[in-house]
RNA sequence: GGCCCGUUCGUCUAUCGGUUAGGACCUCAGGUUUUCAUCCUGGAAAGAGGGGUUCGAUUCCCCUACGGGCUACCA
């Protein structure tokens, strides 16, 4: 059978990583047999609904890489549908209309000191079309303003199966009579979802650990609509990197990182801090599977190909984004320095007016193991496009002042040398010795004037690249200030 | 509180009854490098506790503890 897979996100909020994991899964579950990816936006909640987050939700996918093969199917659209299986349930005597009202229900609540369910022991206290009469319920339907509930069974073990956690047995006195149908008209998820899980032939419902405890309403909705169930994953949850819970947008922004795949709002997404798609999948790939081997890297083809379902993880994970840092520069540095270049347009403009095309892929190649994130190739390309903005004060203490000042008049001096960077090398080197200025200083020094810290990429590599007239310039710069 | 799910290094995880409990991130120490980073080598670091079952339990079962989820006319 074909395998049909859907994600389906209500659109109260951006899109964050869990989604994105859930998505993900989704996803694999679908492609890896060959199967088809749906989006379904479940919309049912108009007053929560958010402007935009659809979009950011549909945005993102994109930007994942995640194509979805139909939709996005919006539940907002299909009330017919779920009004019509309303009534099958109640013709059959599965589902009846109540009638009670928000305060009636926590007076319910509070009276047995918050122990209240809607069951079977309680439904002929309350206000339903059990309880009303032909005639009332008649009458009271007209007036409008009704819900609907579905009846749960008083004495049963309810059987489930989670491909992910093995058997599951519910008791059915533990449930609820759960409202179906709003009085506003529109389902509640426990309906909609599935209403449309049968409707579009989803064959495996993969979502988060959240639902879990629903699963067992859910099994006996399907049992009432005579329905053969999907197959259920619940995913485990993505735990806040330190403390206790839920990773949220809050715990994010503490520990400072993001939590979107891309920006929402003021909040920059893991797009805009310079993560590339497939390595932040690569690591939510990680957090909640694996493969039982040692390896880390993964594209999302591989990802397709490699996974399988009883690789998913029982328990939750926390995120550590040290961690998805060094995945992603697991993947940056399989970059072609094209591909690379592409990822920063600043960086292609700058290095585009100084160098020939063929300078600036060296010149990628050069940094490209130095890369954590897409924005560290902005800060790895500055000292090739232009002269330090400053000079670290506290590297120019430690060498003193006097000592740098005579490397660099020396090699002022040796002006011919500059442009020979192998000789260059050597005379220093010898020049030391005469001085007693170790080697090691030198080459600081030098850094110093160059780059203004400490730290790049081969110092003779760079005197090559940016030339005998821009090296000598940043010498005369220095000279000048020190 | 009730119900459900879970529990191996600080973190993510491997192990499908017999292993010096493996890998990765982090961290520490060396090495490579002119510096930083990368990279390489090495070290430290774990089976929540208690009962069973078994010749033998991290692995199977039970209890406790802890963590998480749900407990809405939200998803």
């Amino acid at each position: 059978m074909l395998e049909r897979a859907r994600f389906a996100p209500s659109p109260t909020g951006p899109l964050h990583i869990g989604g994105v994991r859930t998505a993900l899964f989704n996803y694999l579950i679908a492609k890896k047999n060959g199967g088809e990816f749906i989006l379904r936006i479940e919309d049912t909640d108009t007053k929560r609904t958010v402007e935009g987050a659809e979009k950011h939700i549909i945005d993102s996918l994109r930007w994942l890489g995640l194509e979805f093969d139909e939709g996005p199917v919006r539940q907002s659209n299909r009330e017919h549908l779920y009004k019509k299986n309303v009534s099958t349930l109640i013709e059959k005597g599965l589902a009846y209309y109540a009638f009670d009202t928000p305060s009636d229900l926590d007076k319910a609540r509070g009276d047995s000191k918050g122990t209240f369910k809607y069951n079977f022991t309680t439904r002929m206290k309350m206000s339903n079309s059990f309880t009303l009469g032909a005639d009332e319920t008649e009458a009271r339907l007209k007036r409008g303003g009704y819900s609907v509930r579905m009846v749960v069974p008083e004495k049963r073990t309810i059987k489930a199966v989670d491909e992910v956690r093995g058997n599951l047995s519910f008791n059915s006195e533990e449930l609820e009579d759960k409202i179906i149908l709003k009085s506003d008209g529109m389902p509640t998820y426990h309906l909609a979802n599935v209403v449309d899980d049968h409707d579009m032939k989803i064959t495996s419902v993969i979502r988060g650990e959240e639902w879990l405890s629903s699963l067992p309403s859910h099994i006996l909705l399907y049992e009432h609509f005579g329905w053969t169930p999907p197959k259920f994953y619940h995913l485990p949850l993505i735990l806040k990197s330190s403390g206790a819970g839920k990773l949220s947008k809050r715990d994010a922004e503490e520990q400072g990182h993001p939590v979107f795949a891309i920006k929402w709002e003021d909040s920059l997404g893991f797009k805009e801090a310079g993560f590339t798609s497939e390595g932040l999948i690569n690591y939510l790939a990680l957090l909640g599977w694996n493969n039982s081997s040692d390896r880390e890297k993964y594209s999302l083809l591989e990802l397709i190909d490699e996974f399988n379902d009883v690789g998913i993880n029982k328990s939750g994970a926390r995120f550590d984004y040290k961690k998805a840092l060094w995945i992603n520069h697991l993947h940056l540095k399989d970059f072609s320095a094209e591909s690379l270049l592409a990822l920063s347009e600043k960086a292609s403009t700058l290095l585009g007016e100084k160098y020939s095309r063929e300078i600036a892929e060296e010149i990628i190649d050069l940094i490209k193991e130095r890369l954590n994130t897409a924005l560290d190739i902005d800060k790895e390309l500055a000292v090739f496009i232009g002269q330090p903005k400053e000079y670290d004060s506290v590297v120019i203490e430690k060498i003193n002042r006097e000592v740098i000042y005579d490397i660099l008049n020396f090699c002022k001096l040796s002006e011919a040398l500059i442009s020979n960077p192998k000789a260059l090398k050597d005379r220093l080197m010898s020049f030391g010795s005469e001085k007693g200025i170790s080697f090691g200083n030198i080459m600081k020094s030098l850094r110093l004037c160059l780059v203004g810290n400490l730290s790049g990429p081969d110092l003779f590599k760079i005197i090559e690249i940016i030339g005998p007239e821009e090296t000598l310039h940043r010498i005369e710069s220095l000279t000048n200030k020190i």
